[in-house]
DNA sequence: CGACTCATTGAGTGGTCTCAAAGGTGGTGG
DNA sequence: CCACCACCTTTGAGACCACTCAATGAGTCG
């Protein structure tokens, strides 16, 4: 139930490869288009890029880091755990999303960060965030914007985690994370392929791993995924999106720091 | 497990009451102080106040609110609904915090909020955001992070819902809201009394009505609270953050839009 | 090859659910 | 003023969902 393995630590890599001109990310119709004041500004903002292997622990509760990031490439999850090891998944990171933010304005994370694959992060100076706010206000309020994403997101898991079925809730996660992963263009032409254990989706809907398993089997079953090794290939996104009774719009444009 | 009533409406009551500078929420310890420039541009900000009845519906899903709103006083919650009437409460809203600021920042509300006891609100213009932003890069960043301390509290009831058992669940709740009324004040001298029902507390923990009445009343037969015609009065407060396995310090100084 | 992780399955237990019924309180209308 | 109704709380009984314990096979890595 707790994380089994703690193994191996963030390699830092602090070389700067991809200018944010070019960007793989922007060319995306998801995110919004910036100027190019606020692109000078993002670039300059940015100190270097970081990887992490897949395993790897990005940031640890009760760290006090120094940096913000963004996720550049690569599968991350944020979770807690309890005292005995209990841990509970909180919600998943990809490309474009905002990682330490917490740690940055309020000071002290809560909550840890690992890496389901191999990861490339933006990094970003937290002392500069006060100069982000003073001196381009639209990127300031784009970080207010994906914070109160990030809160809609954390909505919807609470939602799911305390009064959905354990069929419904397993059915919502997988097309809750293909909904997130096909705008990015992760599924390619293929059908999607999410680099996550049963554990993971265990701690993910507050499920044991045996009951997880026997609630996957009927997805499975039904023809709605397939599992792999470490993987789950979404078959079927309607039919789980009927077995979830999903409902939500899909997302517009986002912003992109 | 639904609202069981939505019977009434907001009452709007545009008049200005308290002026900012005398604020009362402002003269409390756990809020930073202004500068004058701020203090100015809040209160000038600030359009009126909204009375709000108890059981009533603040903000409604799917709406497209205009307003931002700060709690001045009293108890509300926010929540979602699945289409049969599965009700989750995500969190509490107390003096002092935000309102309506994913409806506000992203566009349209996924979630409702409802009063639990008569409730004033300051209404900001949403319109006037990009503004604030501006010209008080500080108040921006304030905005942001409550909006991280919102994620923070949604992290942990995901842990809650997700991975503690009733029994902690309960305690967990009732301390923690204890928490956030105490620093307020809102106890006053004797002991804290919190207007919710079981099933408030139902629809918060992820439990059924009866159910959270039995696991209550082990808090109760423990002497750790009483339960009265619609509240919770909280008698022994170590007692339930023991039972609850609480371990969070506590929260410093924080913003006040 | 042994150690380890991950996935799978069976068996029995128990936590939580639904159904049902009761008393208490407050509000409302006859 | 009283009868009635709606809501809240409480309790018992039985059913079921999800849990723990246990064991197995497949795959990976050193």
């Amino acid at each position: 139930m707790g994380p089994i393995r703690a193994e191996s630590v963030t390699l830092p890599t602090p070389t700067r490869r991809i200018p944010c001109e070019r960007c793989p990310l922007r060319l995306l119709p998801h995110f919004r288009p910036f100027t190019k004041t606020e692109l000078d500004f993002v670039s300059q903002f940015k100190r270097g890029e970081l990887v992490a292997e897949a395993g790897s622990i990005i940031l640890s509760e009760g760290a006090h880091s120094a940096h913000l990031y963004t996720v550049l490439s690569g599968w991350a999850f944020r979770y807690k755990t309890l005292e005995d090891g209990r841990r509970q998944i909180l919600n998943y990171l990809l490309p474009g999303d905002l990682m330490g933010l917490q740690g940055s304005v309020i000071g002290e994370m809560q909550h840890s960060i690992e890496a389901l694959s191999p990861v490339v992060l933006c990094v970003f100076e937290r002392d500069r965030l006060d100069e982000l706010f003073a001196s381009h206000p639209g990127l300031g309020f784009d970080i207010t914007w994906l914070a109160a994403r990030e809160e809609r997101m954390l909505d919807e898991n609470l939602l799911s985690v305390g009064r959905r079925t354990a069929f419904e809730r397993a059915a919502y996660l997988v097309a809750f994370i293909h909904q997130r992963a096909s705008v990015l263009g992760l599924s390619g032409n293929s059908r999607l392929v999410i680099p996550i254990t049963q554990q993971h989706v265990a701690d993910t809907l507050g499920l044991s791993i045996v009951h997880t398993n026997k609630t996957l089997k009927k997805l499975s079953d039904r023809g709605l995924i397939r599992w792999h090794d470490r993987a789950c290939e979404v078959l079927d996104i309607e039919g789980l999106r009927a077995a979830a009774g999903w409902t939500e719009p899909p997302e517009g444009v986002r912003p992109l720091i």
